[in-house]
DNA sequence: CATCATTATTATAGCACATAACATTTTTCA
DNA sequence: TGAAAAATGTTATGTGCTATAATAATGATG
């Protein structure tokens, strides 16, 4: 990839690029790496038809049939009005259910189909795949601690 | 829709939610606190008027007089079309300039302004201090962990 | 009962990122 | 040398994730 053999253009070009600073800022390698991340995962949930959230919800619907979505909109950590369009997808595809609740006329209660179960399975499977894809050059102590860390951070929302 | 209600409440509602699943993987651990970081860095930013890839390109133009529109959509891994709005925005403020390379006149050659560099520096402390604050509670050993690990993923684009 | 809070929704916007198609210019090489 | 290929920047367009404001319907509270 690297193209050499420049001719001699001084003063309005630059041989090589530095991007020391930019890289003595964590969020720097977080952004690059998670970018990395994001597209396989995008091209893993493609076939199922999966986008990054979609997949989080139902994956969450199905491991808690009956919540509803605010408690959806809570658990991704997104505002509530995001959440409508991708309930809607995955409703539409039969994927999921909005059954009324009892006592609460305004909530409904969010069930995966069977299909959506089955889908979610097979997508959990892949990106299992995806994950061990990706992540195969860390020693298990080096995601202890990943884990660890990032964990620090996201707890921190609405601290800082 | 409105399926038939359930007699009992438990199969309606969700007392706790449970995303053990979701956080057994990586990837959302880091699309978790890379969030948390992305929206604080926003706030940092605000008041330069400055976004995070117009904070980068500044940087790094800073740190590169001369470079091309090329190098630099390389150096930040984004798409050259991209670029062009943020490069349109900086020097619409005279933060940069487009200057004609000599011999190649399909290029321009980046340069920041004096206003752009007292920008950037302004806006570079500014940064470490986020920085600071947000990963205060790493010791130096995870830091490092986290920083050499994160490198491992970014620099398997393409690879994967 | 009146007021306030909650739930879901609609409408709208910002930001980061991608691809396709193009004009201009430079490089390559037959 | 001249035609084909490659490089550079640009325009147009679309996708995906996120946020805020405003609203309707319902539930909770005092």
């Amino acid at each position: 990839m690297a193209k050499v053999a420049k001719t001699l253009k001084e003063k309005t070009d630059v041989a090589q690029v530095s991007d020391a600073t930019l890289y003595s800022f964590v969020g720097y390698h977080m952004k690059r790496s998670f970018n990395v991340v994001q597209a396989d995962l995008a091209r893993t949930l493609r076939p199922f038809k999966l986008r990054m959230t979609t997949y989080t919800a139902l994956l969450l619907i199905v491991e808690n049939p009956g919540m509803r979505q605010v408690q959806l909109a809570n658990a991704m950590d997104v505002e509530r009005p995001n959440l409508v369009v991708i309930i809607d997808e995955l409703e539409s595809r039969e994927l999921i259910t909005r059954d009324q609740v009892p006592n609460d006329r305004r909530a409904y209660a969010l069930k995966a189909t069977l299909a959506g179960r089955r889908l979610c399975d097979k997508a959990v499977k892949a990106v299992k795949m995806h994950e061990n894809k990706l992540f195969s050059d860390w020693d298990e102590e080096t995601k202890e601690t990943v884990i660890r860390a990032l964990g620090l951070i996201h707890r921190r929302k609405g601290e800082v």
